[in-house]
RNA sequence: GUGCCCAUAGUUUAAUGGAUAGAACACUAGCCUUCUAAGCUGGAUAUGUAGGUUCGAUUCCUACUGGGCACACCA
């Protein structure tokens, strides 16, 4: 729809970067700045950008105060830069604040929902897989911060002009669900009493939800008796030979949890385009396993196949157990081959916890050694752990996300009646289930990967501070102020009334910030951080809030309103399209 | 034992070689007859230890200390 010239054109700021790159190259007569050179300074008073001269001194055999003296006595201003200063070993840029508040706003107002996207990525496919669950177990925080790091990445990367395909992968089919099944049989026959506190979850809420307790009464009743094991292998058995009652049970609680993921996604709003099932993959997985260990590229010891990587500095990695059951790797080897053969994807990302960093390594190696050439990237991330230690379904230790989602969802409710008694109980409910996925996804998403999360739910349940909250709150306070000043359209507002009403040091400090965007897009998207966004959303967003304390945006003469309503619009424009990348929906009023 | 990750304010954290280490929470003092107070303004507090590289180190290197994780039949 949108003009794909505007699309792909570079941004403002980088064009202002590249002129005055392209003026210092000139002096020195030489090509040693390049755009990415120029930074922000880190206190606006020193100017709007900054080029350090370490190098540029290093280069010419000057010091770097000399050098950020020569340049700024030599250099040929242009229209944009109104003046330069030399500050110690840096060269400061001063650049025309009207003249660059009315290109930055009328760039924006132009691109609208595309401003900051770029073609980076030059369509290239890349397959990125994220929200690997098993069926038959409970769904928490841990799966939380995962599908919302991977869904964000995904964004991103599209953003960034890749062609992303978002995939997950369901481990539906292993002895975690022999043990679900086991225990379902068992107790809810035979010890009703016991099972019955669990029943009204299944009214409540949704079968897959129950299942997840299910699987936790399993692994207490199996860690008390361990003969019990005997009864679960034969239900494993009876499940892999595709026939009889434990099988069909099989297919029916599957479905169960099958469905309680559905749930939960839209519930998230995030979407893949793919949904691949373990249990699809086996059967082509045990073949390939055989025709490797028929070429000896798989070998056995003590018992089981493995895949000897110790010339790699890999250690083994084990296939088959000793009983010719499969592990993990059997379902996953066809299933990057379908990816990169059938998909045709040119890089594979894995959003999967740190802990699984040997695990991929191992995988990547065996590809590779198959021939496979594409790239393939294990994106790791740390897990969330709990104040009093380290989550675990299979003992239950864990904060579901249908128990977060709907305390969370308590909360907010209350607090938005607090706020309008007047709106109805449908109002309430849309916006708190904003505020609420909103708050989820920016918790799991504001810390760098790297970081373990130690989830505390009164930390996580706060709508202050630095919260998706605070930026929703800008949104709908900038839609009560536009929608005030019934100027509801950009048309209204003519840029040459922009040109010289915008010269307020807040509204030059939230130009600088807005143009800045593009930029902040490209460097989450090289570093898969959308933790970068989410920062840089933040502090946007405190700008505005500063500038909206400060100036009067309604009452004022009209040619100056015109101005500070588009400025105010171009904000609420960045911030809708930052979150928009975390995927965080904003709301109308709040 | 080997490898990987982490260590910044009371707490959660930002800064991937540059200018005065930036926030949020909590605490505290103010700001609503004025565009949404889920907001704004002010206030104290921080780079684990010891070396090294560099004009310059929270950032890179080495050692140490503390915490976490992984390393053959879990996923």
């Amino acid at each position: 729809m949108q003009n794909k010239a505007i699309l792909f054109e570079r941004p403002q700021i980088e064009k202002i970067k590249q002129d005055i790159a392209d003026a210092i190259n000139k002096i020195v007569k030489k090509d040693i700045v390049e755009a990415i050179n120029l930074i922000y300074p880190p206190n606006q008073n020193f100017g709007d950008l900054s080029l350090p001269c370490f190098e540029l001194a290093k280069e010419f055999k000057k010091t770097s105060v000399e050098m950020a003296e020569f340049l700024t006595s030599k250099i040929k201003l242009d229209n944009i830069i109104l003046t330069t200063k030399a500050i110690g070993p840096y060269l400061n840029f001063i650049l025309d604040k009207s003249k660059l508040a009315t290109t930055i706003i009328e760039e924006i107002l132009s691109t609208k929902q595309f401003y900051g996207l770029n073609s980076f990525g030059n369509k290239e496919k890349v397959m990125i897989e994220y929200s690997n669950v098993n069926t038959h177990k409970e769904y928490h925080v841990g799966h939380l911060r995962n599908i919302c790091y991977g869904d964000a990445v995904a964004k991103i990367l599209l953003a960034n002009g890749y062609k992303t395909t978002s995939v997950s992968y369901i481990n539906d089919f292993g002895i975690h669900v022999a043990k679900t099944i086991w225990a379902y049989q068992t107790f809810l026959k035979e010890e009703k009493s016991n099972i019955i506190p669990l029943i009204p979850f299944v009214e409540e809420k949704n079968k897959g939800y129950f299942l997840g307790k299910i699987y936790v009464r399993a692994c207490e009743e199996l860690e008390k008796n361990k003969e019990n094991k005997t009864a679960v292998d034969l239900i494993m058995k009876n499940i892999e030979s595709k026939q009889g009652s434990d099988y069909e049970l099989w297919q029916e609680t599957r479905q169960w949890s099958i469905d309680g993921l559905a749930k939960i996604y839209d519930e998230l709003k995030i979407k893949f385009d793919q949904i691949f099932y373990e249990s699809e993959f086996i059967d082509r997985g045990l073949d390939l396993v055989g025709q490797l260990y028929t070429k000896r590229f798989l070998v056995k010891s003590e018992g089981a196949v493995i895949a000897d990587l110790q010339k790699y500095d890999l250690g083994v990695m084990v296939i088959l157990r000793s009983d010719g059951t499969a592990l993990y790797p059997v379902a996953d080897l066809p299933l990057a081959i379908e990816k990169f053969k059938k998909c045709k994807i040119n890089k594979s990302i894995y959003v999967v916890d740190t802990r699984q960093s040997l695990y991929f390594r191992q995988l990547f190696k065996i590809l590779e050694l198959l021939g496979f050439k594409q790239e393939m990237k294990h994106l790791s991330y740390e897990f969330v752990k709990l104040p009093e230690g380290m989550m675990s379904s299979r003992t239950g230790k864990v904060i579901t996300y249908e128990d977060l989602y709907e305390q969370a969802l308590e909360k907010v409710v209350l607090e938005i009646k607090k706020r309008h008694e007047d709106w109805n109980e449908e109002k309430v409910n849309n916006i708190a289930k904003k505020i609420v996925i909103g708050a989820l996804k920016f918790e799991m998403i504001k810390v760098s990967a790297d970081k373990v999360i130690t989830f505390d739910i009164e930390q996580a349940l706060r709508f202050d501070g630095f919260t998706s909250a605070y930026l929703q709150y800008t949104v709908a306070r900038i839609n009560s102020i536009i929608s005030k000043s019934k100027v509801e359209s950009q048309k209204s507002i003519k840029s040459e009334v922009v040109l010289d009403n915008l010269k307020d040091i807040k509204e030059h400090f939230l130009i600088i910030k807005l143009a800045k965007y593009p930029e902040i897009i490209k460097i989450a998207g090289e570093n898969y951080d959308p933790s970068e966004i989410a920062k840089y959303l933040f502090e946007l967003a405190q700008e505005f809030n500063d500038y909206y304390h400060s100036v009067q945006i309604l009452k004022t003469e009209e040619e100056i309103m015109q101005a500070r309503l588009a400025l105010i619009m171009t904000v609420r424009q960045v911030v809708v399209n930052g979150l928009e990348l975390l995927g965080i929906e904003v709301v109308e009023e709040m």
